[in-house]
DNA sequence: CTTGCAATAGACCGACCGGTCAACTAATAT
DNA sequence: ATATTAGTTGACCGGTCGGTCTATTGCAAG
């Protein structure tokens, strides 16, 4: 309601974007608080802890996900297959756009903190784990439907959605680390070709 | 020469295998002098800076990854689409082994570091990169063997190769987060079906 | 035997880390 | 009006961080 936002939210927002755009361990507390303007009693009192704030930066940053480019690209209105396209359009531009605000391509949260964390804190993993599976169903449930319509030849799609998912990371690792948004132009063609054949047994 | 190995060696040996395992960040001088059973003195005789050695460790682990499964996987003496699939095992054994040494999924050196601090050295993103160069150009000599041999119709060799890559290092991604190696088994197939067609203009 | 330098030891440094705490203020419910 | 609680302040904590420095050792060349 108020002009000001919530301090939670402050937090979370400014931890959201240091978190991606550096890692988790070289953004501190203090920091946050700073950019945040708030004081370290007020950010103790609404999380326990830095990997509760992580926990709560991950939530949020799946629904912001969610909500946006992911409710674009996986637009029902669309053709099954155009969907991703759309995802390589997406992932694209967000890239390039936060290339252009700072000089470098942050990559994708989830990506960077699962490979951060992963060997260090399997909450954290399951969780970072879980928002994987629910991107790769998306995948699946738009194969299925591409399927059902005889626009591609049955397969296993949801081990073909993972495949995706993985070509999707990838792609966006070399970006990252080339700091190049047109390696994504350049691979994106080939997700959609990704086939896994149903495993006859 | 000595049974004991030399210091600075020593010191590599220690910081790749905690560096690949947890993070660069989480690992600290203090803790690789101990367990190299040295002083920092010593260390900075060594290495101006932490930073000095995760170079050496990089140029290090990238010497041993070529002597090492490459140099098998990509064996000229097989069939070239048989080395990609040899790929994948390799992987696969090596993310296993090492689950089965220390309950996680390390993932790749590279990969973990790339994502981990990419976006805050440009001249350690530029050297992670530089290794991935190299991995895609295995690679595409693999694809260009297989198109000369006509095991493969024409393509994109180079573009294709870095798509493979992406593929490998997303899968190895995804099966880090869920701290499974069989991931890699399940996706590995798709891997040499992976085609970027020449882009006619 | 001595000179010189690479290698090592280990105490030390200031800065910063994540986290705590007691005191205070503002808003709300009765 | 009062009691309760959510929110906030900012000083403070022990520990660890990457890194420095001086002194000492071991070895090798002259």
């Amino acid at each position: 309601m108020s002009a000001i936002k919530d301090t939670r939210e402050r937090i979370i927002d400014v931890a959201k974007s240091r978190f991606h755009n550096r890692s988790y361990a070289d953004v501190g507390i203090k920091e946050i608080c700073d950019m945040a303007a708030i004081q370290k009693g007020s950010f103790y009192h609404f999380f326990p802890s830095k990997r509760d704030l992580v926990l709560a930066v991950i939530d949020e940053f799946a629904i912001d996900w969610a909500n946006g480019f992911v409710a674009e690209a996986f637009d029902p209105s669309l053709p099954p297959m155009e969907r991703i396209d759309y995802v390589i359009d997406a992932a694209y531009f967000w890239q390039k756009s936060n290339k252009d605000l700072n000089g470098h391509i942050p990559g994708c949260l989830f990506g960077n903190l699962a490979l951060e964390i992963s060997t260090q804190d399997d909450v954290l993993r399951a969780k970072l784990n879980a928002v994987f599976t629910t991107a790769k169903d998306r995948f699946k449930d738009t194969l299925d439907e591409a399927v059902e319509q005889g626009t591609i030849p049955p397969l296993d799609s949801d081990v073909t959605a993972e495949a995706m998912l993985a070509y999707l990371e990838g792609m966006i690792l070399l970006a990252k680390a080339e700091n190049d948004p047109e390696v994504i132009y350049r691979l994106g063609p080939a997700l959609k070709t990704i086939r896994i054949e149903t495993n006859p047994h």
